[in-house]
Order: structure tokens, then C-alpha cells, then sequence
DNA sequence: TATCCACCGGAATTTATGGAAG
DNA sequence: CTTCCATAAATTCCGGTGGATA
């Protein structure tokens, strides 16, 4: 069935960019200037999560089939600092110079003065949340450095930085992608399915549903396409059923969500398990139960403590954004926790009871 | 009605960690 | 080994909210 799982790989550029045509010109047409030399400019890509920010900005800047001359590196940014950001920038610069850890924040922008002469783009990817006003502070004397930006949502990002950065990252310079529409995302699938599977595995009117459900989004639309060819293998079809199709999304969604509670520390699964237990946990329950079973689940060898109920509530809010657990609002005030698929367990053997019950 | 309590989440503050240089 | 620097995570403090109770 599979005949080159190569071609379902996340970081897998595609040969061309179907779909995307005036998007790709556009951002061609933002970093003419680096190209031929002079002072490269600025850019911001946004869109929902999986519809090719990334892929753009790689396949302009990061693409061995038509390699640029720019100096460009690539920052995962989700949760840096701006001085992260700027000592990155620094190590991943051509030029071989480094800096570590605790060189004063204050002093990089004089370094990455001095090691660049070339135009250089910083890709700064996942920025939601990274402080770009500081960082863009910071590059303020540095006029061969630009950042190529992907985030979310535009609006948050523009409410974040400062008013006198934001002409830089407007209008022809804001690239906004949006979720493909059935059809699309099936021509995007289509040379996936000819190159990575066998001959008539999967119809033409297959792909345009999996666009439907994974709604236009095209990272889950390849890993639905994955998995349902991978079960159809199991189960020894000929070619991929609807069926295959259905199980395959659930499949594809079950995986994200046991790689985001196996990325999570200690704390978070202790949580997370105690709400597993029930069908719903209301929050004062939850607290109980936490600290009624601490002592057990903090063994002496941990070199973890139990933490505070106001640090747990942090803890929920980020099983909440991977998708890992849910509630509802009280009137109280107080909160009705549950899991989102309790079929998936944490890897840690969490102990639930405390002795003698 | 006034007071108390539990909860949420923002902000300030403290604590723990880790790499590098002296 | 100690000191320095930066940073993440946790605690402390607090104002806001709304139900329960006197």
C-alpha cells in the first residue's frame, strides 16, 4: 500500500507549491532586495496551524532544489526570550562566531553587528508569543538583518508590537494564508498519493472528503491520508475504504494528542490522570484529590514537589491548549473538568490512591 | 444586607537550574 | 570550586466575582 513513506514526512518540502501562487510571489517579491544585495526587508505570514506558513517560508529560503544566496536560519520560537532569539540568530550565523548562555542580553546586538556584512532573514516561527517589540529593539541598528514572521492570529500579533514596527509588517508585507478548501487540499494530496502509494489506492473523490474533514487543513490532511493507508495495509485491502478514511483522521488525532501529553512534564500528567479517573472533576474535588494523593505520587526519588494550586491551575491551562483535557464553566466560579480521550493514559504509573484505602 | 469563603488569573517576587569564565 | 548571568518555574499577594450564610 505504502510504497514511500518519505512522502508523508512533516518537513517534506513538496516540489511545487499548488495553491499558493500569489502568496509565493508576493513574499518573492519582499525579499528581492536581500537577494540582489541591499538591505533585506521584513515580512509577516499568518494563518491557521498546518496550512503551509512554514512550507512557504522554507521553500523561498530553505529549499535545496532552488537554493537562495541569503543567509537565512530558521528559529522555533514558541516560548523564547528575546535574548534566545538574538544569541540563536548569532550561533546559526555563517560566520562561526558564538555566544553562550549567560552573555549579557545587552551586549548582542553589538555581536551580530559586527558578524554581519551580508543581508541575513531570521525565519522567527511560532512567534505568538515570543516579546517582538524587544527583540525588534534590538535589530533596530542592524540593517542587514530582517525576520521573516509566522504567527497565528494577525491581530493579536499586531496588538503586541510596537505601533512603530508595525508599517514594516503590514500590507504588501503581511502574507495571509488561509485553510485550502476541499478541492485544494485533494490536488495538494494527489501527487502524495501517486509517488507514496501504490496505483489506485485511493480515489480522486476519497481525497476531496478528506479535505472536507480535516477542514481544508493540510498538515491533517496528509497525516489522514497516512493513516489510512497504513490500516488499509493492516487490514489487507486492495485500496483505501471510506472507512479506512474515518479511522484514519481519529487515528491521525490520537497521535498529536499522545506526542503533546508525552512532551508535557510530570506535573501536568499527575493532573491529567487524576481527571481520567472520573468522567467530570469539579476544581475543588480536583484539589483535594491532589493533595490527598501527593505524597504517593511524590515519591521520595522524584526530584519533583508538589506545587501550589495556583501553579496547578497553570498546569490546566496548558492540558487545556494540547487538547488533552476540557471544562466547563460553574456559575460558582469553579470549574468541571474532564478528559478529552481517556483512552489515551499517561506513560508515567501515577499512584491515584493513597495507602490504606 | 453584610460577611465569609472558594475560585480564577494578573503581577511581583523568590527559588532553582545550568553553562561558562575566572 | 566559586561567581556571574539569564531564565524558567513556582510561590506569594491581591483584586474581582459570585454563592452561601448569618
Amino acid at each position: 500500500m505504502i510504497t514511500d513513506p518519505e512522502v508523508f514526512h512533516e518537513t517534506r518540502l513538496p516540489r511545487e507549491l499548488l495553491h499558493r501562487d500569489s502568496e509565493t510571489s508576493q513574499l518573492s517579491r519582499i525579499l528581492k532586495p536581500a537577494v540582489s544585495g541591499h538591505y533585506p526587508e521584513d515580512a509577516l505570514i499568518t494563518g491557521p496551524s498546518g496550512v503551509g506558513k512554514t512550507v512557504l517560508a522554507r521553500f523561498l529560503l530553505d529549499n535545496p532544489q532552488q537554493p537562495t544566496a541569503v543567509a537565512t536560519t530558521h528559529i522555533r520560537a514558541l516560548g523564547m526570550t528575546c535574548g534566545d532569539l538574538l544569541r540563536e540568530a548569532i550561533n546559526d550565523h555563517p560566520s562561526g562566531t558564538t555566544v553562550h548562555r549567560g552573555t549579557p542580553t545587552a551586549d548582542l546586538p553589538q555581536i551580530l553587528q559586527e558578524l554581519v556584512d551580508d543581508p541575513y532573514l531570521l525565519i522567527i516561527d511560532e512567534a505568538d508569543d515570543v516579546p517582538e517589540t524587544d527583540a525588534l529593539d534590538m535589530l533596530a541598528g542592524v540593517p542587514e538583518v530582517a525576520t521573516i514572521v509566522i504567527a497565528h492570529d494577525a491581530d493579536d500579533w499586531f496588538a503586541r508590537v510596537d505601533s512603530r514596527y508595525r508599517s514594516r509588517f503590514d500590507g504588501d508585507h503581511h502574507i495571509r494564508l488561509t485553510r485550502y478548501t476541499a478541492t485544494e487540499l485533494a490536488d495538494i494530496l494527489e501527487p502524495r498519493a501517486e509517488f507514496g502509494l501504490e496505483s489506485g489506492a485511493v480515489s480522486r473523490e476519497q481525497l476531496v472528503t478528506i479535505g472536507n474533514i480535516v477542514a481544508g487543513v493540510a498538515r491533517r490532511g496528509i497525516q489522514t491520508l497516512r493513516w489510512a493507508a497504513k490500516i488499509a495495509e493492516n487490514q489487507d485491502h486492495d485500496a483505501i475504504t471510506d472507512r479506512d478514511i474515518t479511522d484514519g483522521r481519529a487515528r491521525a488525532q490520537t497521535e498529536i494528542r499522545e506526542s503533546n501529553l508525552r512532551s508535557l512534564p510530570y506535573h501536568h500528567h499527575v493532573l491529567y490522570e487524576l481527571i481520567r479517573a472520573h468522567d467530570t472533576l469539579e476544581s475543588s474535588k480536583l484539589h483535594d484529590s491532589y493533595e490527598a494523593i501527593q505524597e504517593h505520587a511524590y515519591a521520595k526519588n522524584r526530584p519533583q514537589h508538589p506545587i501550589s494550586r495556583r501553579a496547578r491551575r497553570t498546569k490546566l491551562d496548558k492540558l487545556r491548549e494540547y487538547d488533552l483535557i476540557d471544562w466547563t464553566e460553574h456559575e460558582d466560579n469553579s470549574r468541571m473538568y474532564r478528559v478529552i480521550d481517556a483512552s489515551i493514559a499517561s506513560e508515567f504509573d501515577i499512584p491515584l490512591t493513597p495507602l490504606g484505602r
